[in-house]
DNA sequence: ATGTCTGCAAATCATTTGCATCGTG
DNA sequence: CACGATGCAAATGATTTGCAGACAT
C-alpha cells in the first residue's frame, strides 16, 4: 500500500506544475524550497515509483540525461524540439506518421519511434550568438 | 605530433569494419582479439582523439550511452534503429523527409532532426523473451 | 503498532585522469 | 633519445542501495 508522504506529494507537484520536463537536480532544487531536508536519493526512488505507476514519463533526448514530465498532462503521442542555443525542450504536437522513406532492413520489426527536432526557439531566433 | 600505434590502428580498424555503431565496451572486446592487453582507458582516449580528427562520429540515442561509427563510411544523412531486446543499434538509410505533420510552433526555426526507430532486429524476431 | 519511506553514507557503474613505463618517430 | 601513448589503478560524477530511525496508516 503506497503512502502519501510530504516528499512524494511535493515531488509530484513540482513535476505537474512545470511547463517543461525537469531533471532530478532541478526537481531537488525546486522541492527543497518546501522541504529543505529533501535528499537526492528520495528524488530518484520517487521518480522510479512514479514511472512505475505511470504518473510521469521519461523524456530522453539523444546524448542528454533524462528529464521527467507529468504523464497526465502529456499523455498524447508527441515529440520534442530542443533549442540549440538555450537548450530548452518544447513539446511538438503532430507526427510525421508512417515514417515512409525509412528503409528498414528485411526481418526487422518496428514498434515505435522517437523524433527530436533541433534549431532555434522563438525567443532565440534573431538573438546574437 | 600524432603517433601511429598498434592500439590506435586497431581501434580505428574495428570501427571502420563494423557494419553498425559500436560502444566502448564492444570496441574493447573486438580490439582485445588482436591486442589482449588493450585497456578501456585507451579506448576512451582514442575515441576522443578520433572524434576531434573527424575520423569517427558519435551516435547518440535517447537515454542510452553513445556509440561510434566511421565518419567516412557514414557521411550521408541517416538515422538509427535500436533493438529493444539486444540493444544493438543499426543504420537505417532513407529519411521521412519533410517531417510534415510536425506542428512546429510559430517563430521556431528547425535546423536538423534525429529519428530513432525501436523494435526487434532480424536476429531477435521470433526469439522467446 | 507495523511496515513503508526518508536521509545519510557507502556502493555501483561508466568514464576520466595521474603516473610510471613503453615504444614510435 | 625524447616525448606522446599505454596500462593500471585511483578519482570522478551520476545514480543506486543498505540501514537505522521517522512517519503514515
Amino acid at each position: 500500500m503506497k503512502r502519501v508522504t510530504r516528499q512524494r506529494t511535493e515531488i509530484l507537484r513540482v513535476i505537474d506544475e512545470s511547463e517543461r520536463p525537469l531533471g532530478p537536480q532541478e526537481i531537488l532544487q525546486a522541492g527543497r524550497e518546501a522541504i529543505p531536508s529533501l535528499s537526492i536519493a528520495t528524488i530518484y526512488r520517487t521518480l522510479r515509483d512514479l514511472l512505475a505507476e505511470e504518473l510521469i514519463k521519461t523524456v530522453a533526448l539523444p546524448g542528454d540525461s533524462p528529464r521527467y514530465e507529468s504523464l497526465h498532462a502529456h499523455a498524447h503521442h508527441h515529440h520534442h524540439f530542443q533549442c540549440t542555443r538555450c537548450q530548452k525542450v518544447f513539446d511538438i504536437h503532430g507526427c510525421p506518421g508512417s515514417l515512409q522513406g525509412m528503409e528498414v532492413p528485411p526481418g526487422f520489426q518496428v514498434d515505435h519511434h522517437e523524433v527530436t527536432l533541433y534549431g532555434l526557439c522563438a525567443d532565440c531566433v534573431g538573438v546574437g550568438s
